[in-house]
DNA sequence: CTGACATATACCGATAACGGAATATAATGC
DNA sequence: GCATTATATTCCGTTATCGGTATATGTCAG
């Protein structure tokens, strides 16, 4: 076994910094292959291999249109990271840090645990 | 070159759903290793080795505790997450969406483009 | 110091991602 | 049909994961 295929979910697909690039990319609407390309500066088969990967996923949608593809950011996908991420957020949150600082000492006191070190 | 390595960042460390559980295991408070593998049901070594993963992106601290290693969350690494999957946030809330076809359909008329399809 | 328990590390095989280069597919224009 | 443009796919080498098993490190008890 090894690690998961980056097609397995939007967290492994989105692990890679490329592919959120070209979500960012993708957010003010759809944008053809080269376009990619040329605002990433990398190669267009690894454009496309990202943009296959991102496909899988439901991350983006495709519309032929002449010759060129459109390709058109889906984000719905990444609500499973937003709410799983959610959770944490009191962490890094000061104001919760605080407070936590708090409810750990009177856990302590509760505990009655003066047993030094 | 390969994948990224899962130490990385934190996008690459949580994208493993195990390591996600780890860390969800570790909401309530700091755990020996042996918790965590009883909970989760998996190896030992597997455990320990998910753990140095973790530690290296920043995630989780550790303290020692006689034969005991307690690891405790330490979630702020996860921030960067967060705010990156926020900015997508309007994609899958429903009103967003009716907001944006209002706003194209606004932008389209403004352009005057009547060209059919 | 020896044995038991807790955890970490090393080694292994299998898998596959990533970038690069070459090539295939597809649509347009002449 | 042939050349051109736009994109996708294939092949390759390098690298690193993940799980498993075995073993090393470290700590406590007697």
């Amino acid at each position: 076994m090894a690690r998961s295929a980056t097609t397995a979910d939007a967290f492994n697909a989105v692990a890679e910094g490329r592919r959120r690039q070209i979500l960012d990319a993708l957010v003010d609407g759809e944008r053809p292959v080269n376009d990619l390309v040329t605002r990433l500066g990398i190669a267009q088969p690894l454009v496309s291999k990202h943009l296959r990967v991102l496909r899988e996923v439901g991350l983006v949608d495709v519309r032929d249109h002449g010759r060129q593809r459109l390709y058109q950011l889906n984000a719905r996908p990444l609500k499973p990271i937003h709410d799983w991420v959610k959770g944490y957020e009191r962490s890094w949150s000061e104001r919760f840090d605080l407070l936590d600082a708090v409810l750990l000492e009177l856990k302590e006191e509760e505990n009655g645990d003066g047993s030094g070190e």
